[in-house]
DNA sequence: TGCAAATGTATACCAGATGCAGAAATAACC
DNA sequence: GGTTATTTCTGCATCTGGTATACATTTGCA
């Protein structure tokens, strides 16, 4: 940062290109040649930096990919802190995740756009992405027990039970659609069904597995 | 195969022994100077076998550990289909889960025998192991979610939706035992702290995470 | 302009994992 | 028993992700 005026020095800026200059090549060769047949230097000789200098900016091949979804490890935690006084936590989450399939927001898996979908679609059918993303669902499940204790006072062991079910089923919810979309549905053909699912998942978080679940 | 005897044939022994070998020096190592500190190459060394032979019988070096923990990935599965006519499968799931931590079965985390405490240390300190352990969590998810659908006539989509929170909760369950213990507190003390948690984990996902929860 | 700190590079290296050709062990058959 | 075919094991080379070291360059700032 400059000291004389505010704004981020030319240091910083170039950290920022380099940054993106390294993950756009990186996306654009995995997309072009899948994940496993491109290797990191292939990669760092696209963005003209060195080998090393890319494991500066990544600590891990995987990361060159996953870290577009970074901000969203912490999300539901941020839902669940933001949510409108009253309002039950997973009623705020419920309605974000329904906002976010009307939006078509990718972390829905409910984007059917050529780039979202192929990037998809290369994750499922890469095991060391997809034990990436766990590693979110881990980081993801941490946030929300720990918002969970400290905005609506549960218990310990309860915002930890909760936040696993909570993560585990949006997931799964996610996963479903982006499964679907990435084999060719089109994601307005999908909105309906992505809809009733989740009103459903939320409607069991709510009211246990028991059989049959309380009419609403 | 013997085609004289049915019995198992000399090669298939031989195979017997050198994969109780290779693991047997794998988890000695291992739990001697840590994970990470051993390399594959030492551990073939030690188990009299090459590189390229231990890689035959173990996929990954993280497989040296957890393959001994492959039988569970279907248990909960095994459970579901296996319970008495009448009984929910949660019902099944809940009284498994107590009979383990009675029994003190290492998969509920409850075990505090000094090896399987200091394996269940490495293994929550060590990433590459935990993301490995992952993975059997989305095993057992199908698995579970598969034996829902044909033994309880679930739909699809509320089998998978269950069958991740039930995963995530027992996972939950065993991972903070499996903590507690790896760090000194003896199984006996956490025994009834562990069933009242059981007990309270298995009634949220009955009765669902509305506040208050029900009276039963 | 000059200097200190941050950043980038080249090179070598380590460890996990795989491919391959041939040796050794085992099973099957006569 | 001896022979042959198949499986299994081995040694070696090789690839790849990731790291350490030592050195060069760039940038911020006075």
């Amino acid at each position: 940062m400059n000291v004389v005026d505010g704004r981020p020095g030319l240091r910083e800026r170039k950290k920022q290109r380099t940054h993106a200059a390294i993950s756009d090549a990186a996306i654009r060769l995995f997309l072009e040649h899948g994940f496993n047949q491109v290797s990191v230097a292939q990669v760092a000789e696209a963005a003209e930096v060195s080998k090393r200098t890319l494991f500066a900016y990544f600590p891990a091949k995987e990361d060159l990919v996953v870290h577009r979804l970074a901000d969203h490890e912490t999300e539901t935690a941020r839902v669940v802190r933001a949510r409108p006084p009253g309002t039950a936590p997973l009623t705020a989450l419920r309605e974000h995740f329904l906002k976010g399939l009307r939006e078509r927001d990718p972390i829905t898996g409910l984007n059917d756009a050529p780039p979202v979908r192929r990037l998809h679609r290369m994750i499922l059918d890469t095991p060391s992405l997809v034990a990436r993303m766990d590693r979110f669902k881990t980081g993801a499940e941490r946030a929300l027990a720990q918002a969970l204790r400290e905005t609506a006072g549960t218990p310990e062991l309860t915002a930890r039970l909760a936040a696993v079910q909570i993560v585990a089923v949006q997931w799964a919810l996610a996963q479903d659609n982006a499964e679907r979309l990435a084999y060719g549905e089109p994601a307005d053909a999908r909105y309906a069904g992505a809809v009733a699912a989740a009103e459903h998942a939320f409607a069991l978080l709510e009211n246990g597995l028991r059989e049959p679940p309380p009419r609403r």
